[in-house]
DNA sequence: CCGAATCCTGACGGATACTG
DNA sequence: CAGTATCCGTCAGGATTCGG
């Protein structure tokens, strides 16, 4: 759970029409929110499985993501759901099925996601060259 | 420190290799160690400053970057100086002043990155929306 | 099968003080 | 001016355990 919130945004937007927008590094910046969620390790991951694969289960999404742990994996899952990006659906069977997808936010998301990944795969050769020629 | 010699990674025959192209989640992903280093906290706003207003010394740097310490910023050179993305110059006088620029590398990652801006500047608020609507 | 709760660690990162 | 070094708090995130 965040400790930090600092604006409960009751009026919706207070003082934040200037900041928030455009070039500037408050908290409030969305750049800076958006790159603290991918960052966390699993989110660019999961965004991309489910991207690909539509809409999946639990367990078999954690199956196509190598690595990750129940926690990290229901964390991330939650985190999407509550940023609207992913939409969580329930079978009320016994043992119940939980099924994911991205929404249309979170589809939207894979464009920009796409392109970064393209320049990676494009130039992380060349970081690699330059870390090992500086003696990394 | 991490040691990887990634000399022969024409060969792609078999082994580790497999996983650094494409949709892989390995460690040697491209994109996932991309995402770590804008993850950390200064890296994307300095290389934003920098491709904005060019070359800059120390603490002009630090002077348009809210919020950043010496220590920080410092870390966050070196990191993009040793990635081949920033260029360091130094005058040598007394007292000696230190520039720093992007290189080709650093301003051709504008580009993915302006658009993940885009994104989050145009979609942040619907984020926003879902979290309070979720009772975050 | 799907998760939540707990413990523990390592890394990120802020504040401060010191050097050349 | 341009860093480096140290102390310290916080938190991601892995392993494990428990519940429904």
């Amino acid at each position: 759970m965040e400790t930090e919130d600092g604006t409960r945004s009751a009026g919706g937007d207070v003082g934040v029409t200037t900041g928030a927008r455009g070039d500037l590094f408050s908290p409030d910046c969305p750049t800076r929110l958006l790159l603290d969620r991918l960052g966390t390790k699993w989110t660019s991951m999961v965004v991309k499985v489910l991207a690909r694969d539509g809409e999946l289960r639990f367990t078999e999404l954690r199956r196509r993501t190598p690595g990750v742990s129940q926690k990290m994996l229901s964390a991330t899952l939650q985190s999407l759901v509550l940023d609207g990006l992913a939409a969580r659906r329930v079978e009320d069977t016994v043992p119940p099925r939980v099924h994911y997808r991205l929404t249309e936010l979170g589809l939207s998301l894979e464009e920009p996601l796409a392109a970064l990944r393209e320049w990676a795969e494009e130039h992380m050769p060349a970081i690699r060259d330059h870390r090992a020629a500086a003696g990394a």
